[in-house]
DNA sequence: CACATACATCGATACTTGTCAATATCGACA
DNA sequence: TGTCGATATTGACAAGTATCGATGTATGTG
């Protein structure tokens, strides 16, 4: 695979996995939550759940602050602008070159490539 | 791995790639693209280009239009759409439920889990 | 028909990733 | 210090996936 180095394309790699996005969504919707309460949404083992978070982590997505034993995650703000100015980059769709009609409807075969 | 079932899932991985994210780009900027000139933006084989688009077409990311030799792409705006909700979905932090003092600031060990 | 071009499929390979049992680390408390 | 609970790390395995050469299919031209 190329390893991914672009850090929208670690963004998205990071929120397009099931455990992961569950995760994020219980983050948005409880805006913070102690990493001893993601087992239930998701049914993985507690290791998985450390795994997935720190991959969160890594990608920026989440941030945590650790009370007593336990660790509070919360979702990073920053995370949520880039993600949504990812969106809005794909978004431009028809305002960019006009393909030439000579194209669009080939009657010939391409010259070359 | 867990197979994603998820649409929304299934929508973040397919852009969740480095080739697959430059395809989704350089369609947001032109409109549209012949198949054949997707070989530019990314460094990689035909059959590479061709393996990303069927990827992105089975999430629902784009459609092809055959036109004589060529097939013409377009980013689906349904699937625009959809992956805004997503993010907008992602964008409620804070909203939920306020979580109890008692447990934002420990003091004595969880009674159970 | 034969031939050329665009695109898809197949098969093999190397690499990545999700999962969990076992183990380690860290903080709180007695 | 020792013990307990929460979380992280390690190691190993199974499954997924990105890549490309070779080949197949479809379309258009003569």
């Amino acid at each position: 695979m190329k390893r991914a180095t672009d850090p929208d394309v670690r963004l998205l790699q990071a929120a397009a996995d099931p455990t992961r996005l569950a995760i994020l969504r219980q983050l948005s919707v409880e805006g913070e939550v102690c990493a001893c309460d993601f087992g239930s949404c998701c049914d993985v083992a507690q290791p998985t759940v450390s795994h997935h978070l720190k991959v969160l982590r890594e990608a920026g997505w989440i941030d945590g602050e650790r009370r007593g034993t336990w660790i509070w995650y919360s979702v990073r703000p920053q995370a949520l602008e880039r993600f949504r100015s990812i969106a809005g980059a794909l978004g431009s769709v028809g305002a960019g070159t006009v393909i030439p009609e000579a194209r669009r409807l080939p009657v010939v075969q391409p010259v070359t490539q």
